[in-house]
DNA sequence: ACACCTATTGCATACGTTTGCAAGAAAGGT
DNA sequence: ACCTTTCTTGCAAACGTATGCAATAGGTGT
């Protein structure tokens, strides 16, 4: 195990001076002479710069601090990878925090990140303090919030439309003729949820319908699944149900058939994020689709060009993803499917 | 916008020298007074340590790089929350890096890892050319491969016992009297892939039955499935495969169904990992259990303890796991279930 | 030949911390 | 009261890089 290698060897080896070694690492201007002596000792010596002495000096880590909770549901891990590649593709890298769920703990990860030096914070789908948001305002490190809303926070985010979205998946329903439309909503405490549900209720009452049900789905698969069985054990049951994520309509599906119940035939079923498993066939779930590719481009250029501006305004992005018809829903009345 | 806070901004406040204060947080001794001084100082300033310079200084960044490939592999997210979870508690981060493919680009990214300084790499199905496992070694930077071996490469590596869990899975086909059995095995470039198809052979062997087909699926749901669709088309069809992990698995159930087939009346299934999925009634898949969190537990100490020893030797640890009997494979014979 | 401008280079300092060293203070033993 | 031991504290030197400044070299126009 030999010490490190530094620039000041490789200006040993070159005959130039430290300076010059890092004007060449750093891109700067130097004579095509220096340039080369200069890459031909690294070379030998097996030299690579210190990024951490390079952020050290001129402030920029490079380091972009993601704080993620939930990886179970499948629309993260690929967000995740995206995000990862959109980065690194950047000159940046993720430092990445797990916290066990969306409002616990954040604050002692985000202290954790900011201690690091992150250039900037993306934070997935949990929600952050405002006492926190304001320390982050402070130290001047920009946050983005990836698929969660919080509005009055000054910070910016980036979802899907929401409300749109449930209308959509809604109108859905509507329009394939079910009358006993249900919906295990997202959690009430996240916007994401709300908006949805939102949604569900203005295309109900744009159809001058009532919704069966709303409940509580928290964005967890048993208490999804605890209440799809609820729903469907009464005498009078839904036949339709719009769940809040695809990461609850799996398990409400499970349920359903569990119960002995065809889908669609008996209920229709639509999700939403249409995440890479909505789309197996054992599944074959009717969702909406949040086009996680374009929100993570512009969870990149939001983030990036906070950092780079000197006063950066909160944005609020929301991207539109279509109706992705599937076979867990019966398609509209009048169409052949 | 304000700059950040010094330690010297605080030992001012306090009225005390910078190293003062870098004591108190550093958890050298000092005086309680001082303690009481400098804490006291750094509350009402927001002080909180440069992490950069302090790593700069230590030579220690606290930060293990992780290289991943496969993150549409529900084993990976799940495995990647766990070390981050058990990594965070010993105090070290997590800062993640994606590559295309299992071979492709790792060098490059292994070297970007390196520039950042951090401590250890876990590398996590992904292989590593023998030059750079080489530079790390010269570095002093230790490599824990996970699910994945590299023998004669001289990297530590956590897997579960492949050869083994290969068998297991055969002999509970052979054991519920199947006799046209056929193997899609895991990428044939990975030890991973090699040594469960072992195990599927020595098993067949013992049982002095032949294999139906043995396939290479590449870890790849689109081969897995046009392999399941290929062997389901003959006139002589397998009665049961063995997959070579439960990703290829579930592809390999949607195709078989798509064609009519049940599962296990028809044929049964056995995939390899137990990801969250394969307890899903929807594909309720008998699988060999990689204990993810025994795993994570072995990588996590065999990286510290090669960070923390002088002259670390390569560890090469074996997790046995239980094969989980569902309902896409025939019990054994004999058994009531 | 002279003045002038530009490109290149080295020197020295800075970034924010840790830590060896020595000096001073406090405490304890005889 | 004095010597010895133990704590505490400040000084200053690192860690490896970037960069402003001044000096030098080289080139161009008159």
């Amino acid at each position: 195990m030999t010490r490190r290698v530094t620039s000041l060897q490789v200006a040993e080896l070159a005959g130039v001076s430290q300076s010059a070694v890092s004007r060449v690492f750093s891109g700067a201007s130097a004579s095509p002479a220096t340039v080369d002596k200069v890459k031909k000792a690294a070379e030998t010596l097996g030299y690579r710069p210190n990024v951490l002495a390079r952020a050290m000096i001129t402030g920029k880590s490079r380091i972009i601090g993601l704080v993620v909770a939930y990886l179970d549901n499948q629309f993260y891990p690929e967000a995740l990878e995206r995000l990862s590649n959109a980065l690194q593709e950047k000159g940046y890298h993720i430092l990445i925090f797990t916290v066990p769920n969306a409002t616990d703990g954040v604050d002692k990860v985000v202290q954790d990140l900011m201690d690091h030096q992150v250039e900037g914070i993306i934070a997935a789908s949990v929600s952050m303090s405002s006492s926190l948001a304001e320390t982050c305002a402070r130290a001047g490190i920009p946050v983005v919030l990836f698929n969660r809303g919080q509005p009055g926070s000054g910070l910016s985010s980036v979802t899907s439309a929401n409300i749109k979205g449930g209308r959509m998946a809604t109108q859905a329903l509507i329009d394939a003729g079910h009358s006993r439309i249900a919906h295990i909503a997202g959690w009430d405490g996240s916007l994401t949820g709300r908006e949805r549900r939102e949604g569900f209720e203005a295309a109900m009452a744009d159809a001058d319908m009532i919704p069966f049900a709303i409940v509580d789905g928290m964005y967890n698969r048993d208490i999804a699944a605890q209440s799809a069985r609820q729903l469907m054990s009464g005498d009078l049951r839904p036949d339709a149900i719009f769940v809040g994520n695809d990461h609850m309509a799996f398990a409400v599906m499970d349920a359903v058939r569990g119960m002995g119940f065809q889908i669609p035939q008996d209920v229709s079923i639509i999700g939403y994020d249409d995440v890479p498993l909505a789309s197996w066939p054992a599944y074959d779930l009717t969702t909406v689709r949040q086009p996680v590719n374009r929100m993570v481009e512009a969870t990149v250029t939001t983030l990036l060009s906070a950092i780079n501006d000197t006063d950066p305004y909160a944005e609020t992005i929301e991207i539109e993803g279509p109706l992705i018809q599937r076979g867990s829903s019966r398609p509209p009345k009048g169409q052949m499917q």
